[in-house]
DNA sequence: TAGATTGTTAATCGATTAACAATC
DNA sequence: TAGATTGTTAATCGATTAACAATC
């Protein structure tokens, strides 16, 4: 298959989660006008999308809800999917926490880390919290592919060397502040603030 | 002026904080590739941006940071700043809050709301949290323009539903459930989980 | 001067949307 | 059949990057 651009990557999320909330009303098919309202978005990407991962449907039901479960999970998930690490269990790290565990059985937050003694060695909503002193050992034994920076700006670029170092695969970065990290460790970052003050910027020009 | 890109505006935000560490540490001006280093971007990106919003720099000093701050504030703010407020005071609108206030002040996270009746009349942070039978109200008298909705995924529609009855003018939806909000009312989604599962895709291909 | 830098247009790349043939 | 739908190519739109003149 050629390459998937990034953009229908984020919508296959998407789609899957939008078409169980259909499964779950006990319906078996869904036409690409209804999977698009879901989303908010025109029917003629939701069927170029689904042609790019060769998913097709027919004429008179449209797209059969489990096969395309199976199709998007074939190809974002993996066969025994994949553990992820937060570092930093403040607001924001137990927000992921409690929010992921329990939704999504292919990604599964295993440890968080943090520098507070206070938080160590307890648990939060059951994943163990260590100290980051003990990252580098914890993301090895444990397996840990991806890592969730939640920790305070002055802090996440130390993290994320941290993380680099312990060989680990993607990092999805909350912190404000850009991360420099190899090209063999993919970098998705998200920064609150700009897109509060997106918002705000758009909200005064209506 | 031209109308600005919206990748613009999200840099902008960026460019400023960015320059501030600069400001901080007893600089005056600032070159393109130094601002683009900061961000892990190209000079040629910076100096298109600038351009597009008029800003000019020379050619022995590069720009001058003073004088850009006010020129992006100029552009992304408002002269009395804007109010927000946060709805679902869970672990995600406490992130936000403990992160937003106190940093810009233009735009202030003015109010809070749950259903939580262990919450409600009580700060957090020195905000106050309201139950939401109280939003449009509020909404009203404290001249709230924007809107957070960090609330669980099935009242996320109602709570769009108040907020743009009240008349807000900007929603930034943190629910993974797709809004739809009248043209009158700027909407940005972000889906934690897209993201991580956007991470979990090129991690395995890495 | 030579080298470094800004400012700007043109080219390219990536993503969305329009158009429409094919099918049931 | 007529109407609704899928699948796909071409066109368009938006954003980034290349190229380079101008300047100090």
């Amino acid at each position: 298959m050629a390459k998937i651009p990034e953009k229908t990557i984020e919508r296959l999320s998407k789609y899957r989660r939008a078409v169980l909330s259909y499964q779950a009303a006990g319906k078996h098919h869904i036409f690409s006008h209804q999977l698009a309202s879901l989303l908010h978005i025109t029917p003629v990407q939701v069927r170029r999308d689904l042609m790019l991962i060769g998913h097709t449907g027919t004429l008179r039901r449209g797209y059969e809800i489990k096969d395309l479960i199976d199709n998007i999970s074939e190809i974002i998930d993996t066969d025994k999917g994949q553990r992820v690490a937060v570092i930093g269990l403040g607001n924001l790290g137990k927000a992921f926490i409690s929010y992921l565990n329990g939704k999504r059985s292919k990604l599964t937050i295993v440890a968080a880390f943090d520098i507070n003694f206070d938080k160590i060695e307890r648990n939060f909503a059951g994943v163990p919290c260590y100290h980051i002193d003990n990252l580098n050992e914890i993301i090895k034994t444990e397996n840990i592919t991806i890592g969730i920076i939640a920790v305070p700006t002055e802090q996440a670029t130390e993290v994320a060397e941290k993380l680099v170092f312990a060989g680990i695969k993607g990092i999805l970065n909350y912190s404000p502040k850009s991360l420099n990290v190899p090209p063999s460790v993919f970098l998705e970052e998200y920064d609150m603030i700009t897109s509060l003050e997106k918002v705000a910027y758009y909200s005064k020009l209506q």
